[in-house]
RNA sequence: GGCCCCGUCGUCUAGCGGUUAGGAUCCAUGGUUUUCAUCCAUGUUACAGGAGUUCAAUUCUCCUCGGGGUCACCA
């Protein structure tokens, strides 16, 4: 069984661009119905932060990401030391006694002489006895491509196993994605140097399938998946928001199934974009309102559709979850109305406590302006302050409309 | 510095030899609205620069400049 995989290192949170890889590569896997794996990179120890892969996996699964395993590099340990053995016994791999500092040393060099760093092969040819003799610490490298064999210029023999014998990154991901039977590679650009390298070793391992790779641009001054939850962004906006950059979609809203339907993972754009929150604001606001009523309230903190209604009234004036929260928040709050107004409203709210049930607004201005003896708009403003605890919103007809039955007990 | 990728409004993009260089977003103005907002209309803003090929170059070629990536026992 062919398949895609994404991987991540649970070194940190996930970043948007870490979502767009995980976004193309589960629609590419749709499209061609392989399966979509996920790979937690967790070898290095140090860095490795406890419970950033089930973070990993939540968001995927906010965001309607299906995969069908998640593999730990952590537990293959023992493939990646029998195919590092089996390298070494071919005289495919060497032991390497180079010491840190001096390894540093030359690449530093090469630095200040602004040439590439390569490895000298210093420890290629040693004599067996050096090597059984030597008790210092040493990595295993693969031995570099032939002259005459591809990219024998950027490739040279790197390290497949560290010093305590855990794998290299480039090492583990080039074993996981032949044992794995990767088909296609969709990743980030960064790790488009890499490719030689790991297409080398399963060279040099007889694999001979060809996995496809894509590799993407990335965002820049990207921000983390958490903070734009956090702030009240939709999953479904921002999935909308990253499937579109790079791309020209037909149409400008649109969910992950229909993104499905139309992307076209070779018209993407090779060049680096810009994150742009003022064009999630707009996406995101136009998702909130494909919401419907009962699924908007929850967002605000209630289950009631005619809540729900009357936060849609209020979608025109935020971008956010967290924005529309604020806003309806204080029309069941406590009011705290000013000093100008607080003789007026206070005969009002009792005008309004005293007077019959109205189903439609206006026989209920009426009957409120006739009572009070106020002018339309002065009418108006009161009853918004009384009503909503703001000064300002929407259409005060329509948000009556939604409230005239809990109006009673908001009005106090 | 070597190698790789890229260069159209501020941003995301359409364009694939002849276009008034289009759309979206942002911004500005006007209209609708008892208010803010929405909505509608209108408007400002782009082919990085220079050579060449061609009747004709945003489009093809080369150079320059600019942006990004990479050159670890990192991920």
């Amino acid at each position: 069984m062919l398949m895609l995989r994404f991987a991540s290192s649970p070194t940190g949170d996930m970043y948007i661009n870490d979502l767009r890889i995980a976004l193309l590569n589960y629609i590419v896997s749709k499209q061609k119905n392989e399966d979509l794996i996920v790979r937690i990179d967790d070898m290095d120890k140090e860095n490795n932060i406890e419970g950033k892969d089930q973070e990993t996996l939540d968001i995927l699964g906010l965001f309607g990401i299906e995969y069908t395993q998640v593999i730990y590099q952590s537990q293959n340990i023992r493939f990646y030391s029998a195919i590092a053995l089996q390298l070494l016994h071919e005289k495919k791999a060497f032991s390497c006694f180079c010491s840190d500092e001096w390894l540093q040393k030359k690449r530093k060099e090469a630095q200040e002489a602004n040439k590439p760093y390569q490895y000298d092969d210093a420890c290629r040819n040693l004599p067996p006895e050096l090597v059984i003799d030597n008790t210092a610490p040493f990595t295993v490298r693969i031995v570099r491509p032939d002259k005459l064999g591809f990219s024998s210029d950027t490739v040279d023999s790197f390290v497949i196993m560290t010093q305590d014998k855990t794998p290299t990154p480039n090492f583990a991901c080039a074993v996981d994605d032949m044992l794995n039977d990767i088909s296609m590679i969709i990743r980030n650009e960064k790790y488009l140097n890499n490719t030689s390298k790991q297409i080398h070793v399963r060279n040099q391992l007889r694999y001979d399938k060809e996995i496809e790779y894509a590799h993407l641009s990335s965002i820049e001054n990207e921000v983390s998946v958490k903070q734009l939850l956090e702030e009240g962004y939709l999953p479904e906006a921002i999935s909308n928001y990253l499937i579109s950059i790079g791309t020209n979609p037909p149409k400008e809203i649109f969910t992950l199934d229909e993104a499905i339907q139309w992307f076209n993972l070779e018209n993407i754009s090779k060049s680096p974009a810009h994150f742009n929150m003022d064009m999630l604001q707009d996406i995101n606001k136009k998702h909130l309102k494909n919401l419907d009523a009962t699924e908007l309230s929850r967002y605000v903190g209630f289950a009631d559709a005619e809540i729900g209604e009357l936060a849609r009234l209020y979608i025109e004036e935020v971008a956010t979850t967290k924005e529309l929260k604020e806003k309806i928040a204080p029309i069941f709050a406590q009011r705290n109305i000013s000093d100008e107004f607080t003789e007026q409203t206070v005969f009002m709210a009792q005008t309004i406590k005293n007077a019959p049930y109205f189903e439609e607004y206006d026989e209920f201005k009426n009957y409120i302006m006739k009572e009070t003896e106020l002018k339309e708009n002065d009418f108006s403003k009161l009853f918004r302050i009384l009503l909503t605890n703001a000064e300002q919103g929407p259409d005060i007809a329509e948000v009556y409309k939604y409230l005239k039955n809990y109006m009673k007990e908001i009005i106090k």
